[in-house]
DNA sequence: AGCACGCCGACT
DNA sequence: GTCGGCGTGCTC
């Protein structure tokens, strides 16, 4: 630990929200702050001339610079920050290989930038009050106006002047105002969080008899009446929740406050009103053998308050979820706090509902449909220690509890907990580096764990836990894979096997629930002309359009771009288009049409947009208001719906064509998820995979839920062609808006690697890697810039590192202005786009 | 953000 | 020859 006292200087992170800058500053501590400024406090610097606030990140005992200017001042009473956090903030920059500010993004808490707030003053004293008579008549009519509406009010945000007057030269009237010594503009910081207040109706205390008043307006106003009514019974209530139970609007109850029968209040809602916590009404299941015994081994290390790895492998239905209730609950027994990750896509409110029933209200859930405000209330409740457990997706785990003793990560392989925009980070990196820290447990769960763990646990470097079979001894589902040639051969066209249209009439007879999967959204893949064969392209992305149906239009899934769908082929005119592939709208079109009388649902990027409707959809599915869902990835993991027995795989080959050494282990991974969404409940699932590639090996292991045969013949491929585990991969993207740039930086950068490298093993004897590149990106082109990449694949990532250290000094990363030349690194890539 | 520095076009 | 455009870089 850093001894304050000894050093004079401190290093500082200017406030990263506002994106100033990515350097860190060197300050000098005055001696009277000495004692409250530690790592992590936020103090308020000059920064050029203005003065801003910042983070301190570090100390020294020489200043770094000629210039070094003081500190002002220390802005909180109880930092923001912490040590671990800066620890961290420090750690991700030397690991990930950017600057300290730009971690920090990730560790500040939401909301607590502040909004800066304009304020227009009038400068009041004689010598003005005299200019002020001198000047006036010389100016023009606004500025006579706006001194005018100063004199009056004194001091007026600059919204409210915007308001008044909305001419366009305001800014200008302002600033000449200023030179003339009329008027001072200030700058002052407000929390973005205003205080909220909500409006609570209650009856009037004062009126008496209201009961018999109740019988004359019962005559003219059946409305008020009601209103009356529901206080009379329910007591004080929300504006908004009374306006919706009286199913009335705000005017009824306006006539009812100036009658003076009720009262409006304004009440500063602390936010645990606004919370709903069930009340812990839920039996612990019992738990199997398997279960048992993993949770005695976590209970054991837990115990031991000293940092471990475990890795839970648990087949779909295993009840992994319960391992971690129980395990959470022992950690609140030890006094300590629990962090639980689960991809985004699984964050239900089902699964947010298990966790809550159970622990209670020491629960605090962050996802990413949270309002800024709900988001730091959140925080706030973790900082404050009044919630010991928290639920989130990947960003959750910077989470800032102070005596951390579990991380759990679900579904540990899922790309999600990866972040691949800036600040990179991967949720389990980040999960061990603070559980190192704090001496805790971090559990990985996975019924299809991702290479590189399953290996560090065969290693012995993460300890194995392992439920093989489905809690109550339910079957796995059955899974018959059907050759999509056969098929075809056979003269049936149809997007469904004559298997899976069979099955599907058979479960839908049994009134039972069917899940339809395809992993690409839209109608078809993309349009064809037959004459000439032109395919419509992204013109700022070099990728085909998709069709999509239901809105007449082509869509580009990388950037969004979208246009009409055209009539006649752009380049030679002729009308006959034709869609190729397949996409969820025509899954949900040929359903329909199959099966008119049965209700069907899809759920995927077009279908989710809107706020809620991913709930909506899962919950109407859940209620049994449609027979059969059509969805992409978003159906296929963590979802639990008991009545569902089919679950029908329309291709399996989409994941497995993607240029991508991980293709087929994330092939394995979907089809055994999407799987093991089928027989959920009391009967058992079968499931249907249709493939044009019906010997391949991770379509049949996935068939048999076997994850050891995958495992075994994958880790032979990726020991055979070198890719991780066995080696290390960093990627380098080169991009901007002039594509002979974009490729002379790739090639200059390129050769730097390669003399490094030379270098390194020649002077140093240090083996590097081998460098793969440069080569136009798979997606060559991508919001209108173009794409290079060079990979470094080698037996140690820290080596890797430090030669993209050595070389990128003096090539400006990540920061560039629109049209120069970009350079991200992203080490341990998964997707390589 | 704000400000300085610097390198090319239209002007007293 | 100078004034001023805004592209680029720096602020401890």
């Amino acid at each position: 630990m850093l001894e304050t006292k000894k050093f004079t200087f401190a290093e500082v992170a200017i406030d990263p929200s506002l994106r100033l800058t990515d350097k860190t500053f060197h300050y000098r501590i005055p001696t009277r702050l000495k004692a409250s400024i530690q790592l992590g406090t936020r103090v308020l610097v000059p920064f050029g001339r203005q003065r801003l606030e910042g983070y301190v990140v570090g100390y020294s005992s020489h200043p770094e610079v000629d210039r070094v200017k003081n500190i002002l001042e220390v802005v909180d009473e109880t930092p923001v920050l912490n040590e671990e956090a800066v620890r961290l903030a420090r750690w991700m920059s030397d690991y990930y290989l950017y600057p300290i500010p730009v971690a920090l993004q990730c560790l500040i808490p939401p909301g607590l930038r502040r909004q800066e707030k304009i304020v227009v003053t009038l400068k009041l004293s004689d010598e003005v009050g005299h200019k002020l008579k001198e000047t006036l008549n010389i100016l023009d009519p606004v500025s006579g106006r706006v001194l005018a509406f100063l004199t009056e009010t004194g001091r007026v945000p600059l919204e409210r002047l915007i308001k008044k007057f909305p001419s366009q030269n305001l800014q200008e009237t302002l600033n000449s105002l200023r030179e003339l010594g009329l008027i001072e503009i200030e700058k002052l910081y407000t929390d973005r969080l205003k205080k909220k207040f909500r409006r609570v109706v209650e009856l009037n205390k004062e009126v008496v008899g209201l009961e018999q008043d109740l019988e004359e307006l019962a005559v003219r106003s059946p409305k008020q009446k009601k209103v009356l009514q529901i206080l009379l019974e329910q007591g004080p209530l929300l504006l908004n929740d009374l306006l919706d139970l009286a199913g009335t609007s705000y005017s009824t109850v306006k006539s009812l406050i100036d009658k003076g029968f009720i009262v409006l209040n304004k009440v500063r809602v602390e936010e645990d009103f606004l919370r709903i916590n069930k009340a812990s009404s839920v039996k612990p299941v019992e738990l199997t053998d398997d279960q048992e015994r993993a949770l005695r081994s976590i209970q054991n290390a837990l115990a031991q308050r000293s940092f471990s790895v475990f890795l839970l492998h648990g087949v779909t239905g295993s009840g992994k979820t319960e391992v971690y209730i129980r395990a959470v609950e022992q950690v609140l027994k030890l006094g300590k706090q629990a962090v639980v990750l689960v991809p985004e896509i699984s964050l239900t409110p089902q699964m947010v509902e298990r966790f809550v029933s159970r622990l209670g209200s020491c629960v605090a859930v962050l996802h990413s449909r949270l309002s800024l405000r709900e988001r730091s209330n959140e925080w706030q409740r973790i900082h404050r220690g009044e919630a010991q457990v928290v639920i989130g997706a990947r960003s959750a785990v910077f989470t800032p509890v102070s005596d951390l003793g579990l991380i759990i990560i679900d579904e540990e392989h899922e790309s999600s907990y990866r972040q691949d925009v800036m600040p990179r980070y991967h949720a389990r990196d980040v999960a061990i580096q603070r559980a190192r820290y704090h001496g805790a447990l971090v559990l990985l769960g996975s019924a299809t764990p991702s290479l590189e763990s399953y290996t560090k646990a065969r290693l012995g470097r993460y300890a194995l836990l392992c439920l093989p079979n489905r809690v109550e001894n339910r079957p796995l589902p059955s899974v018959e894979i059907v050759d999509m040639r056969q098929e075809l051969a056979a003269g049936n066209h149809s997007i469904f096997s004559r298997c899976l249209q069979g099955k599907m009439r058979q479960h839908l007879e049994q009134d039972r629930q069917i899940l339809l999967f395809l992993n690409r959204r839209g109608f078809a893949h993309f349009m064809v002309c037959r004459e000439c064969g032109f395919v419509n392209r992204c013109s700022r992305c070099a990728v085909s359009l998709t069709y999509h149906r239901v809105e007449g239009q082509l869509r580009c899934h990388y950037c969004g771009y979208q246009e009409p769908v055209p009539v006649t082929c752009p380049k030679c005119g002729s009308r006959y288009l034709r869609s190729f592939g397949i996409g969820t709208q025509r899954v949900e079109d040929e359903v329909k049409r199959l099966f008119p009388d049965r209700q069907v649902l899809r759920m995927d990027v077009d279908t989710t947009t809107r706020k809620g409707s991913h709930e909506e959809i899962l919950t109407a599915f859940r209620q049994g208001k449609a027979s059969i869902l059509v969805g992409t990835q978003m159906i296929a993991k963590g979802l639990d719906f008991p009545e569902v027995s089919l679950v029908g795989v329309i291709t399996a080959d989409i994941a497995l064509n993607t240029p991508d050494f991980r293709a087929h282990e994330r092939t394995f991974q979907l089809l055994t998820q999407v799987a093991g969404r089928a027989g959920r409940g009391s009967f058992p699932g079968e499931v249907v995979i249709q493939t044009y590639d019906p010997a391949n090996p991770s379509i049949v292991a996935a068939s048999r839920q076997d994850y050891l045969a995958f495992y075994k013949q994958e880790i032979a491929l990726r020991r055979s062609t070198n890719y991780p585990p066995f080696s290390r991969l960093a990627r380098l993207v080169i991009s901007g808006g002039e594509e002979e740039q974009v490729i002379e930086a790739a090639q200059r950068l390129a050769l730097d690697m390669e003399l490094q490298i030379i270098k390194k093993r020649e002077e140093e004897k240090v083996p590097v890697g081998e460098l793969l590149g440069p080569a136009p990106a798979p997606i060559s082109k991508m919001k209108n810039r173009f794409r290079w990449h060079i990979m470094v694949k080698g037996p140690k990532l820290a080596i890797i590192r430090e030669l993209l250290r050595d070389v990128l000094d003096g090539w400006k990363v990540e920061r560039a202005g629109k049209n120069s030349i970009h350079i991200s690194v992203e080490l341990d890539p998964m997707e390589i786009l």
